[in-house]
DNA sequence: CCAGATCCATGCCGCCAGGTTATAGCCGCA
DNA sequence: TGCGGCTATAACCTGGCGGCATGGATCTGG
């Protein structure tokens, strides 16, 4: 008899949500396809773990058991794929390391370089990360360390060494009412349309759209993107502006879209970050001197 | 992220067997779904589990973790789909009791009506399992008790209480040479064929082909059967004859089919078997007493 | 009493993943 | 040089999953 955890992760999410309903768009899948999940997963164990009404999915006594320690074997299931992973890269001398857009910006050649000094032998596997994954993989465990940006959903569970900090500016189309202005006051765009991340990437989105530093403005947003060319398209074809860091303006320089400083607006914070789980990994801690070393406290990196 | 515990069972025989072939036939799979499957694994760890060579498949360092910790993993899944079907049932009050054929024969209704008296409330389901599941369910976790007759494989792992045991005779076709005689003495039909379960069996079949009892002969197979249907057909048919309890003779009479005592071949062993998780089990304690009490020591079923 | 909202269930359809068989390639061995 | 172990690849079939649209039941408010 053999399960997917897939149907694990459906059950115990709507028992958590309590109806089909919200369990499937937290799960971004249709309700009819859960009810059937379910139905399947009660007719594979021969059990039933849910009285149906109108009001939602209330759990049976075996549906609570199931639903209390099933997370946990989801958890050890992950663990252990984790820990294969990172076996085999060791094995291999292989470091992943996940990025966002620019990562550490001039410093990261320099970071690598240093990394291949103090371990030679050793290769840096990049790997860029879209929006919708702030951590860069580094919550998946698909890499081993990350440079990022702050704040990001789920930074709590992991170890967060700040590197340095950067202005934010502005991103236009060219052709914008405001293009040509040498700076802008953030205020003056409250109103505009901003190109936006997608939700799930929560407090990282926030940042980016300065949700909290627009005095109780709602935001407006003209476009949803996951990738800097998407990004990039979307501001250059006029769906919206949004804030970048300044170092945008050299690294995604391009035809169609101008970048301003901006004032009213807090910086950018770059980090590097690991998981606990790695604490005792001295391959990574030695990329994180590396990181501080090179891009640590000056802030060279404006 | 999402994983079939398929795709770990075929991992871990791939490991244990160290080819795909012979992994593939222990799996009753063809060869290159397994190899399909494997890659795909590999594709979704994104972690090489193993070295191939002609010579067959040999675990990476990863692969060895992999295989070393998967089987507990897939052991604690089951062993929590097992205790959510064991709540079930009891906040239901139904024991399900796992037999095969006529179960205790004549006694097993006095054994319900017994249970039923010292557990009123408590409702029995009885579930007929075919032979290549010798113990009626019970490894499987898919009942809570079973009437079984011994040996067979696994039984080491259940608590197993003998109740009675009664003689074998032997079934024979209508028209068969040795119908019309009083009784048979085994070694006449060494080398008839005979009708036998299928091979997963292990030491039941043998025990009912009494395979040990043969004097070093081969045992001729001419049908091989899972129910208790097919079997009396394929004997009916002709294509073999087979050992059974003297109470087939009652519980299984049917046109064209004669059974005749036969002399030197053991008798049968039946008895109650339970899971050890169980063993605080009061319901399933006591309907094994019921067991006892009214089909124990003295040898009244034969 | 009816309209609307909010649940879950059902029917139909397109698509992909997993299975099968047949075959190719690679090597060691008699 | 052909045979017998392996694994890999190709072509094909099918069952199940997911999506959409809709049905049916039950509260809620005007």
């Amino acid at each position: 008899m053999d399960l997917d955890t897939r149907l694990l992760r459906y059950f115990v999410a709507v028992a958590e949500e309590g109806t089909l309903t919200r369990a499937a768009e937290r799960l971004y899948v249709s309700q009819p396809a859960l009810t059937k999940q379910i139905r399947q997963l009660e007719r594979l164990l021969g059990v039933r773990l849910f009285t149906r009404s109108r009001t939602g999915m209330t759990p049976t006594e075996a549906g609570r058991l199931l639903a209390a320690r099933t997370p946990g074997l989801l958890a050890d299931l992950d663990g252990l794929l984790r820990e294969a992973r990172s076996v085999e890269r060791r094995g291999a001398r292989v470091l992943r390391v996940g990025f966002l857009a620019s990562a550490a910006n001039e410093a990261t050649p320099h970071i690598i370089a240093e990394f291949g000094r103090r371990r030679p032998g050793w290769r840096v596997e990049m790997r860029q990360a879209p929006w919708s994954n702030p951590s860069a993989g580094l919550a998946d465990g698909d890499v081993d360390v990350a440079l990022v940006r702050l704040p990001f959903p789920g930074q709590e569970a992991l170890r967060i060494t700040p590197l340095f900090s950067e202005p934010r500016w502005i991103a236009l189309p060219a052709g914008h009412r405001l293009a040509d202005r040498a700076e802008i006051a953030f205020r003056e765009v409250w109103d505009e349309p901003f190109v936006a991340a997608v939700p799930e990437a929560g407090a990282w989105r926030d940042e980016w759209l300065a949700a909290a530093e627009r005095d109780g403005r709602p935001v407006r947003v003209g476009a949803v993107t996951d990738l800097p060319d998407d990004w990039l398209n979307a501001i250059a074809n006029g769906f919206g502006i949004a804030l970048a860091p300044a170092s945008a303006a050299r690294f995604y320089a391009r035809p169609g879209i101008v970048y301003r400083p901006v004032s009213g607006v807090s910086g950018s914070e770059v980090a590097v970050a690991r998981s606990p789980a790695d604490d005792g990994n001295a391959v990574v801690r030695d990329f994180v001197r590396c990181c501080v070393r090179v891009a640590g406290p000056r802030q060279d990196a404006g």
